[in-house]
DNA sequence: TGTACATCAGTGAACGCGCGTTCACTGATGTAC
DNA sequence: TGTACATCAGTGAACGCGCGTTCACTGATGTAC
């Protein structure tokens, strides 16, 4: 026997599930239908509404989830000690692993940071934001790169989540059993990320006369153009 | 009198146009339907079918004209000709002011690398890659970074252009009239470009010893895992 | 230049269909006594 | 423990509507002689 409370949990769950598989199978998420999203979720399409006023709101729901799947990639990552000598390509490693294992959680992300309603997009940029942040904290507490400011390190905490996310999509369009072609773009990630981080190693030193430089001639220019 | 092949590309237009100005206005380029096109476009439903064979191949066509767009953009920098000490910014600022001269079709091109057809998906990430290879190949030209690898060109260029596309869903997402929150994003596009290239400069150098160690740890752990 | 005919972009009506949402309902689970 | 009632997740039918696509059409532009 299965109390009133856990079965309507599970109807829940089926719902969004099925939104998923659909988006999955490469739908848009936008462009679901609450009928097929009832369908799939195996419900009669007035039942949807026992769970969520729309589809909208069910997206919500699926942000949150995505969000859970960050918290626990990153404890799992803690969890696992990086090596200093190995963390970045370890790193990207993991990510490219979570990504082929929740593709369709990824690929729902990935949809909805550029085409949700503006709450959904917003709550996405949270998500990440919020991967960033914990990202400098850690670096922060390790003492890696110590001679960055607050306000550069954040930049540079959304400039490496960026990045990796950016390869999301392009993972997800690989055909299957293209292990060589997997291997390609970490390669190519982990190199985008160390490069990232041997400019950060250098940003405070060399950053700060080059930027006085460059700001410099941009006022010149600006000036030269109002003239 | 104009034409009958005038009055044909002149519908043809309006079609595209009105399909941009809905993607504009908020919906996703896959939610459309294609009533609503031909209404904005200011032509019966049926009078869509003498231009397109569905919204797919409306989509494609409106690729094709991002595209334009892209090379229209690189013209005009390289006329421009920007001064080596201030490129940088100089470029994220022509990037900013364009996105904002023609936020319809960047929307669309943001849409459409994440969630388009699969074929979709393909075109843009086409017209971005031939964007990225322009660029490397002016930093050739100029004989920029002479010691980077071909394939570390490339990886270098989609990386470039990956962060500043990255950037385009928040510039349109802004309220309008916050010229303070657009010169935050281009402030932080500029840093986030400028550390890359910093870390370009030292590529060559550390990198490779860098490289070593890393798929030295990297072996040893697989192998600690397969026993 | 004038006429007779061909082409074809756009029209307007019609079709069957899946859509979101409503309603009154059923029947199993939960609760009060 | 047993009974009578309340709750509420899920049902099934119905609605009006916008959808993509078809058809026969109109009338302006273009062409052949």
């Amino acid at each position: 026997m299965v109390s009133q409370v856990d079965r309507k949990l599970i109807t829940r769950k089926a719902l969004m599930d099925g939104a998923l598989a659909l988006v999955a199978e490469g739908s848009h998420y936008s462009s679901l239908s609450l009928r097929e999203v009832a369908k799939r979720g195996g419900v009669v399409p007035n039942a949807f509404y026992r769970h969520f006023k729309d589809l909208d709101e069910l997206g919500l729901a699926l942000a949150d989830e995505f969000g859970l799947l960050l918290r626990l990639i990153m404890r799992q990552a803690r969890l696992q000690g990086l090596a200093a000598d190995s963390m970045i390509s370890d790193s990207v490693n993991f990510y490219v692993e979570y990504v082929q294992k929740e593709p369709a959680l990824f690929r729902f992300m990935a949809q909805s940071i550029t085409g949700g309603s503006p709450a959904m997009r917003e709550a996405m940029r949270n998500e990440l934001g919020h991967f960033a942040n914990e990202m400098v904290t850690d670096l922060n507490r390790l003492g890696i790169l110590p001679n960055i400011s607050g306000t550069d390190m954040n930049m540079l905490g959304h400039l490496a989540i960026q990045t990796v996310f950016g390869n999301t999509t392009e993972i997800l369009d690989l055909p299957e059993n293209s292990a060589n072609m997997i291997e390609a773009i970490r390669e190519r990630c982990t190199k985008q990320v160390r490069l990232i981080f041997l400019g950060a190693s250098d940003w405070d030193a060399k950053s700060e006369k080059q930027q006085k430089l460059d700001a410099k001639a941009n006022r010149k220019k600006k000036k030269s153009k109002t003239e």
